[in-house]
DNA sequence: CTGAAAGCGCTAACAA
DNA sequence: TTGTTAGCGCTTTCAG
């Protein structure tokens, strides 16, 4: 805690031997100064050590370089790799992320809100969470880019070809010759889940399949529920089917490992084909094969399109589809 | 985009006809104003929908009331849970998160703690990273936590016992009745791994038995890895060991796999033991016996400690232990 | 108990 | 090409 004090502009400028006007110029790359006393001031910056305040840049301009991110559950694998490529992308724009973990609560994540507002973040990326999203007063103004589900009144949204996903599920199901597929989808039932469905189901017709009701599971999407919901149905009806797609990764894992207890072989008797492409697939045996969501295009989209907004250039395109592709392992 | 303009403390404080200062006062709760006039703004400050500008706090009075958070990779989970406990709690504290994924690469890292240090974070927590950190000018004075590894010059450190985590799962692979144990671990022999193998080799000792360098194994700490390292040993030498304690959970799973394709039965054949407790221990088949790092008192500890460095308060402790406990699964 | 006013570090408009 | 200066919104002395 020596010579505490920071150095700021009005040190390098009395230095250099110019105005802080100059100053500021040269950092801000603004024009109007001569080669030679660029060098100068560039050089003096350098030898004080001197980084700029952005509080009081912040201050000044309204702006804060800074992102803020809601995310529903920062220990979901899915979650934590997108905000791992908004961290890379971001860092290279000299932006920084401020975090904030929803845990899908509606009461946390308005205190977020208010947090990031207060904080005069210039944008946020809202990764899920509700269903639809009360424009607070707070943010009213305030640049948002929604990432994967899609709730009522969001304006710009980057998400996943779902439907294409539910699609090239159900076709390597059929191709691999399964004829009654179970669909174990999040009870949720949120846009995300419905599209890949739609998706599912126009496979299965083209093959002149017909889905049935009965067909259809739903539980909470975890290990533990989908689990419970599996051995009950096998109880009841034993195994009726011959295939499962289910709408994660976690939940196809709980169906192989029951499947797998009760004695019944995958892929040889039940194939499963799981969503999200989370790494735990590949370390089970059988590896599962699942549909994956590129979770790099996804924040990349996210990060250039909130840049863009801040720097109020016009979106043509509100609503980006992503790409998703069919990773085929040990379970179909 | 409409009546932009946001609300200052000047519009609270014409409208609740007192001055600025008054109106600061009851916000930092500074005392000195009266009942009735704490009252009036504390209602004024509601109807206007005040938010106070950080950047203008910040500028006055140095502080950013924000953290920032180093983390070699955010989508390992233990990671990841460490950074929603420290969220959710400092969001109650007020301050906000600076998320940082550094990928265990230098130079990441190094701009990250720049960016920090411009954003004028109050503290970084350095969630591991590299074994020595080198302190750069920009951080001189700043408060910092180090958490699970241990850098040469760090002075204020939380960690988890790991010397006990070692002893417990060597003791465990003991009463269960192992003989030979093999010891696998992270290549890069950090202090926290070094610790663990200081207890593992107590609790062989305790027992009268010694621990051979031939039963111990390293390679990078992954599955792939992991695996690799396991076929290969079998292959040249057989199946002559009946315990395996592995420094992280991925590595321990690996081991379950690999035996069992081998057709060595886990736990009949040989039994084992992982280190962290990831989710992932408990959706295999067989569900991993593992030590259990207690991620939110490793988080609330550091955030505590920030605060209170932050607060300039003295730090007694500079080096805190958290408890580690073994759980028991089936690979035992 | 309350108010006036200085100033935190910076940007941008205006002058020169 | 460069300098001067008025604030941005807040905290905090100092006076009253």
């Amino acid at each position: 805690m020596e010579g505490n004090k920071r150095v700021s502009i009005i040190d390098v400028a009395k230095k250099a031997g110019v105005s802080i006007a100059t100053v500021s110029r040269v950092i801000n790359r603004n024009g109007g100064y001569s080669k030679e006393t660029e060098e100068r001031v560039r050089r003096t910056i350098e030898e004080c050590g001197f980084t700029p305040n952005v509080n009081a840049i912040g201050l000044r301009t309204n702006r804060s370089n800074s992102i803020g991110v809601i995310v529903p559950d920062i220990t979901n694998e899915f979650f934590a790799r997108i905000i791992r490529e908004l961290d890379a992308f971001l860092l290279s724009r000299r932006y920084s992320l401020l975090v904030c973990n929803s845990n899908e609560d509606y009461m946390l994540e308005n205190m977020h809100i208010k947090g990031l507002a207060e904080k005069h973040v210039d944008g946020i990326i809202y990764i899920s969470g509700q269903n639809e999203i009360k424009k607070m007063n707070e943010i009213k103004g305030l640049p948002i880019v929604y990432i994967d589900r899609a709730p009522k009144n969001a304006e710009v949204l980057i998400l996943s070809d779902n439907e294409t996903g539910g699609y090239l599920a159900g076709r390597e199901l059929i191709q691999k010759g399964c004829r009654r597929i179970l669909f174990l989808r999040d009870i949720r039932y949120a846009s995300t889940v419905r599209s890949r469905k739609e998706g599912f189901v126009r496979a299965l017709q083209e093959k002149g399949m017909a889905f049935s009701e009965e067909l259809e599971m739903s539980c909470f999407p975890e290990y533990a529920e989908a689990r419970v919901v599996l051995e009950r149905l096998l109880k009841e009806k034993g195994c009726f089917f011959d295939g499962i797609f289910a709408t994660n990764d976690m939940m196809a894992l709980a169906c192989v490992n029951v499947l797998t207890e009760n004695q019944i072989k995958v892929p040889g008797q039940v194939k499963v084909v799981g969503f999200d492409n989370i790494s735990l697939t590949q370390f089970t045996s059988p590896q599962i094969t699942t549909v994956a969501q590129d979770t790099k295009e996804l924040a990349i989209h996210a990060a250039d399109t909130i840049l863009k907004m801040i720097e109020d250039e016009e979106i043509k395109q509100k609503r980006t589809i992503i790409p998703v592709r069919l990773v085929v392992r040990e379970t179909t």
